[in-house]
DNA sequence: ACTTGACTTAGACAATGTCTATTGTAGGAT
DNA sequence: ATCCTACAATAGACATTGTCTAAGTCAAGT
């Protein structure tokens, strides 16, 4: 598990107990996260880091590519620790719960290039809604 | 364009000089406004109009299905009134713009049971990103 | 062990969205 | 035409999420 404290190691990263808190929080759990939750976890092993620092580290996880940021619709900003395998994501519409899916396909491909405008085109994300089988079942 | 108005009216909307700004501001220009710009542009043809009522205006317009939140990854929903041709999104990544468009396949055929979990999945959002030709000659 | 610059902190601030209590009004009833 | 009433609008407080700043702290190279 510690696959991404090395790899920050590697790339010059100063290690500091906040810092491996928040990426022990991603790595443990593979569940899509808010800013906010990730604070939560990382409290509760190092008391005393701050909002603050979990926003910075968050965003240099993304810039690092080592972690997504899902948009779904939900106020909140989620973390995803699964950037290293290209995936997709399935929402519940009632509880907000979060899949990992893997479609077949290419949707890049779907996109001709009269559809493109002029736009250079380097990523795509595709969100499937729906009912989880829980909500259904309520 | 009073299309959006009368099927409104028709579906027992009760007509208000306020409703009828926010419809029209949004039927006006087929751009990806957030709530605060239609706000501004609210309140440049009807100076009195309050956020909470545009914000109100926004949400039961989408519950009725006549206008599409976008999340992307901006801090803010857009609100997209093209909601009667399905149809996809186009950002950029550096100045946010937004376009619509038609890729061709179905990406819900893309989704194998195997990868539904039991979900009945109802939708599909797909957001192509890259960077448009204005940021892109800059 | 020292030094230094990157990192962390607390808390103010900003942006976006929601709620409440009050006032206003559209549209049917008379 | 006027009145009634339920639904809508308002102002502004509040909530949530995210960003910034100034000052203190510490990891890691020397």
């Amino acid at each position: 598990m510690s696959d991404l404290l090395e790899r920050l190691r590697g790339r010059g990263w100063r290690m500091t107990a906040q810092r491996r808190v928040v990426a022990e929080v991603l790595d443990g759990e593979h569940v899509h996260l808010t800013a906010d939750e990730v604070h939560a976890r990382a409290v509760a092993k190092l008391p005393e880091i701050s909002r603050a620092t979990v926003y910075n580290t968050l965003g240099e996880l993304v810039s690092l590519g080592e972690v997504l940021e899902v948009a779904t619709d939900k106020r909140a900003k989620r973390y995803d620790p699964n950037a290293h395998r290209p995936h997709h994501h399935l929402v519940c519409a009632q509880c907000g719960a979060i899949r990992d899916v893997h479609p077949s396909g290419n949707p890049l491909a779907d996109l001709p290039d009269t559809e493109r405008y002029g736009f250079t085109v380097s990523g795509v994300e595709v969100t499937y809604r729906g009912v989880c089988p829980n909500c259904a079942a309520a």
